[in-house]
DNA sequence: CCGCATCCCCAAAGATACTG
DNA sequence: CAGTATCTTTGGGGATGCGG
């Protein structure tokens, strides 16, 4: 474990806690897809070592931010979870990912997407109960179902809208609320009041072009 | 440079740019406290060594989040200050800081709040035009006023509120909207609609008490 | 196989000194 | 003042081992 700031201020005892490197991907794991086992953590985390993933979550699990907890007999296996606590980074990290998103720009050319990364992403834009509409996403290979704040995968039966397009124009909608690069059809209010709910970036209007993407 | 976590990922991308350690606080810094020279952001910085502030200063241009500038000749300094694209992680470090609050706990005897901390700790806890209202803090020493959103040392004339105790009440008012550990003079409806724009924490109502608080 | 602990190597962090 | 140069220490990254 890295030495604390040692700062008294909210901001560094956050970062004592959830701002080493990988903590904060752990914990957008366990948010994405709910409990998991150290095994699919580790799979998902490319390049995170396996001491060190055993290490952040024991720092997250000393920081009362992540929980451990053994599975009913069955299929008897230990599994990581988010403390209530853990749980409220959820907006963290929701603001975190539309800040990032606007510099990141769309996927290329369906880069290395995962299957199911549409679930995710739409936990990940639209936290908590950010609509009672119901709304179906068609991206891509992908098809997910926003109902009343609850993500659902597979498509609706009585969807109040189907938002249809490629992975780049669902980024365009999601970060530059751009609507005229998906198609939709049923209610564009109930999309446009889903849109409403987002981070309002209170003035630029476009991302910096940060790095020439110099992967290592 | 750490290596970049290669993930097609907002909070991945996001954090390849701001995640390294310092990154954030040295951002911290310069929301609190607009353009800072580099000589200032070291002794903030208590614990960062020159050289890695300098790296910091220099990942944070090159991504675009910092911008360096020349202040006119009278007196020729160079100072850092916050791109538009950095400002915007301002929600960001706000929701991390309400985070954060709730298991730092409120400062134990007035603990090392430096001076002008009550300025810092309003724009932190309060971002952009949170209420029309302007309120009068009087907390411990420190005096500040919040009017229309804009932070201003020292009182206000006419303020629609006056709040007044001391940094463990003011704790408790912002993180747990605990009206009873301060004495609010003026409009008390204003004080209280100033906090319910203050994020909702979904459930759990206390700190889960993380650490011994061993610091280094 | 799952859940780590150990080992090795190297790249950052931390501290100090020094220079344009 | 604004950093660069240097040195030591610590932690990350990758592979492998090992008990349950």
């Amino acid at each position: 474990m890295a030495k604390s700031y040692d700062q008294y201020c909210p901001v560094a005892h956050a970062l004592d806690l959830v701002g080493e490197r990988w903590s904060l991907l752990v914990v957008r794991e366990l948010l994405e897809h709910g409990p998991l086992r150290y095994s699919d953590l580790h799979c998902r985390l490319d390049g995170c070592g396996t001491n060190i993933l055993a290490s952040r979550l024991r720092d997250l699990e000393r920081g009362g931010v992540v929980r451990r907890r053994q599975l009913p007999p069955p299929a008897a296996s230990t599994v990581y979870e988010l403390t209530e606590y853990g749980n409220e980074l959820r907006p963290v990290l929701h603001q975190l990912a539309h800040w990032g998103a606007r510099s990141l720009g769309p996927p290329s050319s369906e880069d290395e997407l995962q299957p199911g990364w549409l679930v995710g992403a739409l936990r990940m834009a639209f936290p908590a109960q950010a609509t009672e509409a119901c709304i179906e996403f068609r991206i891509g290979e992908e098809t997910a179902t926003l109902d009343a704040g609850d993500v659902r995968e597979e498509g609706a039966e009585q969807p109040d809208a189907v938002v249809e397009g490629d992975a780049a124009a669902f980024f365009r909608l999601v970060v530059d609320r751009d609507f005229d690069t998906v198609s939709i059809r049923g209610s564009k209010p109930a999309v446009r009041a889903l849109l409403d709910t987002l981070p309002p970036w209170t003035a630029a209007p476009l991302p910096p072009v940060p790095e020439p993407v110099a992967a290592s």
